[in-house]
DNA sequence: TTACGCTTTAGAGCGCGCTCTAACGCAAGC
DNA sequence: GCTTGCGTTAGAGCGCGCTCTAAAGCGTAA
């Protein structure tokens, strides 16, 4: 389980471009990735594992300037768990209400579609 | 019900700003809208549910780009009552897709709270 | 040995959705 | 008649999150 990949390889692995991935390793995302001796990155098991939990967060809308946040806490080592957890939790909040209001959202749509529905017919009884 | 309002009015019902209303109109999202004998805006409450509806479409993740669609179908009359209720079910699907998307992560968020909270009880032990 | 394919860096550019600025107009109140 | 406050326009600027470019290095294959 001492997987070394290339940063194309992750790049198909977790669908980001190579592009991105420097990006978000020079913002602070992705931090201490391994080189060769040519200079080439060297991504373990444990930074893929970071990076789908980092394509998570963004997935469900946190910004940059929080996953930094997080990514800086993490650095830091076990003395910042409650911290993380606390961020974490924050967030989970977060995303618990922007699925609330997708699915009000998504009702109101729903009923719109009925209405044109109603319309077709009424326009088809016509003609 | 045949109520007007001004921009400014609009701006605080909906809560967007007054620059983005007129953007909107710009870019053909809002149409029609009537001006009084000094050129002012008036909204009707007509134009007021669109913008509204509107909203809910951004909120619910529509680019741009399709709510310009759909506003050019609404505008053509009863002959787009098909077109835009295809489009609009099709949104919905992504929105769906979208909700499905943002639970299936809310939870491997939440495994990951959980385990924290694992390791601060470990943490405390120790110490 | 030269071409190919992968990598590196710094830094420029881009697309979306606003957001703001400048310059101006009108109309009511002091 | 001048200020205040609302509105108008065209067009520039901005912030986020990438996305791409240019110039260069290294290693294998023909």
């Amino acid at each position: 389980m001492k997987n070394l990949f290339s940063i194309q390889q992750v790049a198909s692995m977790t669908g980001l471009s190579t592009h991105t991935l420097r990006y978000y390793e020079k913002i602070g995302l992705i931090k201490n990735v391994q080189r060769d001796q040519t200079g080439y990155r060297q991504y373990t098991d444990f930074d893929l594992a970071w990076i789908q939990f980092l394509i998570r967060l963004r997935v469900t809308g946190m910004p940059m300037l929080k996953m930094k946040q997080f990514s800086d806490l993490r650095q830091k080592g076990d003395s910042t768990i409650t911290a993380r957890k606390e961020l974490l939790k924050e967030h989970y909040k977060d995303v618990l209400g922007k699925i609330e209001e997708l699915e009000l959202n998504a009702h109101r749509i729903e009923e719109k579609i009925a209405h044109y529905k109603k319309l077709e017919t009424a326009e088809k009884q016509h003609s």
